[in-house]
DNA sequence: GACAAATTAGGACGGTCATCCTACATCTGT
DNA sequence: ACAGATGTAGGATGACCGTCCTAATTTGTC
């Protein structure tokens, strides 16, 4: 009970370095060397590595859906929003370089352990591709606005692995431009009136 | 000298495995095992599991650097050669699904390693970069010749990273046409007209 | 057929891993 | 003050890892 704080260490510092340096390359010892405890200690609260990573995922998805909420928040119109989530490549742009993105990442290691948790980690992308899809259906493409969601996520996906591979924040920017530009596009070609219905609404609560 | 063939059939089963399996859960015994050899006699062949990664990524330079040779005989213009790069989504979709890409994963895994061979790998995307951008010169494009082939590039990387995650064939199919449309457009806005025509004869299944 | 070189087999080694156990500390309510 | 619950420490365990050694076997050459 009191020690909600020594578990949400825990999660939090495996969260960092399986983002870091993965989920299979990191250790008991290396997070209970970030959080301080000892090792054995971990067994109290969690059982296995899987319960750990579970509770990381849990972690990501609480994270990430909260970060949606904002953004439905602050985004007056769906194509504000699609952008706040084109634009996480260049606010996370240092990160992304270093360590590429870690929803995919993740997703893709554990494709390659062939890991249980394949499913639930899948749900972090499942998330966003359906905000996503959510935003392009009120822009008046609700007939192709998962290929749409899709499209974007797929984007982000192969832009955060070239730029981590490559280390290059240039091209993360001229990317991020371009696929701005598609989504300016996409919104001038629509029938926008939902969006700027949900503009107004949204406008009083700030 | 004779055994040229042990020595190849050990880069063979630890290329399949490291892509199928990633290349730090791929281990001596797997190895071992594929191949039918003692575990011991690895030490004869391969002082440490980094030159055995080395000689892997080596052969996947030898075997795409012949592969877009082959590409610069068989495509009669840039747009042909392009799109054959784009057409390995498809040809190489049932392994995409259950492994990803095997460039980008492994780029990616060796990344989170902070593994010595990062740069070595690199060269693979690098060999697709500059084919790349050689043949949007040859179309013309020589001023943004590396961005365009860095799209493409980060497309590919994209939808097979998705690909592998929702294991969706026709996510595939639809991106696939798509990038193709977006390249017979840059085609056709092109200097050179080599491209129209070329893409009719290839463009492929229903 | 003899002999050296090339190749293989099998196991030993030190280390690290996830997991688990038990003794010790600290807190909580009475 | 005390007893049960909650949390912590540190090490034991067995499995697997990459690496390395050495004895056996095969191969090429005369």
């Amino acid at each position: 009970m009191k020690d909600q704080t020594t578990r949400d260490h825990i999660i939090e510092a495996a969260d960092r370095l399986f983002y870091q340096q993965g989920f299979e390359h990191t250790s008991f010892s290396h997070i209970a060397g970030a959080v301080q405890i000892s090792r054995g200690n971990f067994y109290y609260h969690f059982k296995t590595k899987d319960e750990i990573l579970e509770a990381v995922i849990n972690k990501r998805l609480a994270d990430r859906r909260m970060m949606l909420g904002q953004w439905e928040i602050d985004g007056d119109t769906p194509v504000d929003r699609i952008q706040s989530f084109i634009n996480i490549l260049l606010v996370n742009k240092d990160k992304i370089q270093l360590y590429g993105c870690p929803i995919g990442t993740l997703s893709t290691e554990l494709a390659k352990l062939n890991h249980g948790a394949q499913e639930q980690a899948n749900q972090l992308f499942t998330l966003f591709r359906s905000w996503l899809g959510r935003q392009f259906s009120l822009l008046g493409r609700d007939r192709d606005a998962d290929v749409l969601a899709m499209h974007v996520l797929a984007h982000s996906q192969g832009v955060a692995t070239l730029a981590n591979a490559f280390n290059d924040e240039a091209f993360i920017r001229q990317e991020v431009r371009q696929i701005s530009d598609w989504l300016a596009e996409i919104a001038g070609h629509c029938p926008k009136e939902q969006g700027q219905q949900q503009l107004s609404k949204k406008e009083q609560e700030k």
